[in-house]
RNA sequence: GGAGCGGUAGCUCAGUCGGUUAGAGCGCCAGCCUGUCACGUUGGAGGUCGCGGGUUCGAGCCCCGUCCGCUCCGCCA
């Protein structure tokens, strides 16, 4: 801290070396203790606390004065550092060998008694967001917003040391095609027309390679029109990456040696490198999801060499008809209550599940000792096939197996979730300090989607095709190209995604015509971009990580919210500000906007 | 759009089977207290049990509706 006028140390600098100086110090009260005589006042500046102490005997005008002082008032102290008397010193506190004998103090400015105790936690989310600067001004939340800065400082200094230069881009530009809903600015000079507010800087940071910057960053604010959850708000913040003449590796290296300097700041740990690489294949197949958290086992096993000849004719027909039969056993879970097992077959059929409960085999001792296989398909099976499956899964007293049988999407998507949800009633995961960070690689370019009836881009339309996939794309099996693209995974959480671009005009504008835009739509909407690739575009690549949820990892926090120093509540509301808010008739008339928007209640009331 | 959980004093929560005047801790106010540090101590104030309706002799508790918050699904290239 530069000392000035107001102050001359901070309230956690004060030390036994200062014993005998005069200092002054500003501050919060963080507590008042009134003994009567003595009065203590813990203050409180942005670094920590010192006890002022006021006594009668040395100035009772002003000690009789401190009586008043409430908690939150802000204070300017000036007085005298004094070793504390023997056996009262604090070892909780870093000043607690010390305190400050007041000889004058300033109210700076009084306070109201607050909505609620910054020392203790709350849970009403209303009432911390309406007073977020309250909020924010508990030590958690400060601690957040401060370790926030020192990831974000570490990202930059790291891009810069690796001669990347920031640019911002504009947050004024056009909707995008393809992707989440847009948040729209009418454009009063071009009247009926419409900014969308940018979901990802992705066609500027390309063309800023066309630019020849070769090696891009920014600290990109980016925004959504989505319904919000724990780890998403409609506008957050991505550290986005771009360089040219690199390849897959390029990035991958560099994005590890990021992370690791932002950890590093942040919580003061060495990451491990390289990271783990798992393709999204091998992803969805061991753990049913491409964001895999692999803190804790509980992986799915591919059960068709077990039943492909199976007297149980469920199992064999899905073999038969190209689908799967995959279990999970859960270790040690037998115990699983009536209550957990409802809501496991809930979350399935939530999932996609086909049937009423999935089918299970839980191993228990019974009273007199022997082992028991309860399970509604154990009298199926025949006894090859129990043995070669227990000894598959590693079958064990207490465990409970959990089996599903239907297409490879169902199982992926189903086990993956009940493999979550068993880890949650399990508790694998607390109080674990891991840092599971994993490269989730091989993508595929495109997914079909039937709800379109066409082909969309997994990543984005920008996403290269893997070059030995190339005549797969030709030969129209789009379903089966892989795309150079890539996830950054950390505890089941993506944290970033990235790809190497096309940068041929040819090869982009076929890609637009498999995702089903004509080319007059391409001219539209892309020509800029097909343009561009024209004239000497460098091959180039990049990525984006998502900072909120970063530093939200690195604080050992649950929700981005609280690494956000004024975030929307779940309806996209500030609460604090009251935004969003109606306007005038006349602002909207200016734009040429009108809303269509009718209030069902008032409508009802008036009829 | 859907599902789940929650809403009781300023805050955090308890409230049994539907039954007397709805409680506790913290905070707040007042008094006492010269070495505390979550100070102590004595006393006090503070309630539209989210809102509306219903069942009942009687509702914080049961039913219906609704609002708000959180979590999840859908959605998020």
């Amino acid at each position: 801290m530069i000392p000035n006028d107001y102050r001359s140390r901070h309230c956690n600098a004060i030390r036994a070396e200062h014993i005998g100086e005069n200092v002054t110090l500003c501050g919060w009260v963080n507590s008042a203790r009134d003994h009567g005589g003595v009065i203590f006042i813990d203050l409180r500046d942005r670094e920590g606390l010192t006890q002022a102490v006021f006594r009668p005997e040395e100035n009772a005008e002003l000690a009789a004065l401190s009586h008043d002082l409430r908690d939150e008032d802000v204070l300017q102290i000036r007085g005298r550092v004094e070793r504390r008397l023997a056996g009262t010193e604090n070892a909780k506190l870093a000043t607690g060998e010390v305190e400050v004998v007041v000889t004058e103090c300033t109210v700076l400015n009084k306070a109201e008694i607050l909505p609620f105790q910054l020392d203790r936690e709350l849970s009403n989310e209303d009432l911390r967001m309406k007073y977020r600067y309250l909020d924010l001004r508990r030590e958690r939340m400060n601690r957040n917003i401060r370790q926030r800065h020192k990831i974000t400082n570490a990202a930059r200094n790291f891009l810069d040391a690796s001669g990347f230069v920031e640019v911002e881009t504009p947050i004024l530009s056009n909707p995008t095609p393809e992707g989440a809903r847009d948040f729209l600015v009418p454009a009063r000079l071009s009247p009926g027309k419409f900014f969308a507010l940018p979901q990802a800087p992705q066609q500027y940071k390309q063309l800023l390679m066309v630019a020849g910057l070769e090696r891009y960053f920014q600290i990109a604010r980016c925004f959504r029109d989505e319904d919000l959850r724990a780890d998403r708000q409609p506008e957050f913040t991505q550290i986005d990456i771009e360089a040219s003449f690199v390849a897959q590796e390029d990035i991958l290296g560099l994005v590890e040696g990021l992370l690791a300097a932002m950890f590093k700041a942040g919580r003061g740990v060495d990451i491990p490198l390289p990271f783990p690489r798992m393709t999204y294949q091998e992803a969805m197949d061991r753990f049913g999801s491409d964001k895999p958290d692999t803190r804790f086992g509980l992986e799915i096993t591919d059960m068709a060499d077990v039943f492909a000849a199976s007297e149980f004719k469920i199992f064999r027909s899905t073999l038969e008809n190209g689908g799967v039969v995959r279990a999970i056993n859960a270790k040690g879970f037998a115990g699983i209550t009536t209550g957990q097992m409802i809501r496991l077959n809930e979350l399935a059929i939530q999932a996609g599940m086909k049937v009423k409960q999935l089918a299970f085999i839980k191993v228990e001792r019974n009273a007199e000792g022997v082992l028991e296989y309860k399970s509604p398909l154990w009298k199926f099976f025949g006894e090859a096939e129990k043995t070669t499956l227990l000894a598959k899964l590693n079958v064990e007293e207490n465990d409970i197996v959990f089996f599903y049988a239907g297409t490879w999407d169902e199982a992926c998507n189903i086990l993956g979730r009940v493999r979550l949800e068993i880890a949650a009633m399990q508790e694998l995961t607390k109080g674990s300090e891991a840092l599971n960070f994993l490269w989730v690689v091989d993508f595929p370019l495109l997914a079909y989607s039937p709800e379109d009836q066409s082909w969309v881009a997994v990543h984005h339309p920008f996403t290269r095709p893997k070059a030995e996939d190339m005549p797969l794309l030709d030969a129209d099996d789009y379903g089966k190209v892989r795309a150079e693209a890539y996830d950054v995974v950390l505890n089941g959480y993506e944290l970033g995604g990235g790809s190497i671009r096309i940068h041929e005009s040819e090869l982009q504008a076929k890609m637009f015509s498999v995702l089903g835009v004509t080319p007059e739509e391409q001219q539209l909407k892309f020509s800029h971009i097909l343009e561009a690739f024209q004239f000497g575009a460098p091959p180039h690549g990049g990525l984006a990580l998502g900072l909120d949820r970063i530093a939200m990892l690195v604080a050992g926090e649950t929700s981005i919210r609280e690494v956000i120093a004024f975030p929307k509540n779940n309806k996209a509301c500030d609460l604090m500000t009251d935004s969003p808010t109606t306007v005038d008739f006349k602002q909207l008339r200016e734009l040429y906007v009108q809303s269509t928007w009718k209030d069902k209640k008032k409508d009802e009331a008036a009829d």
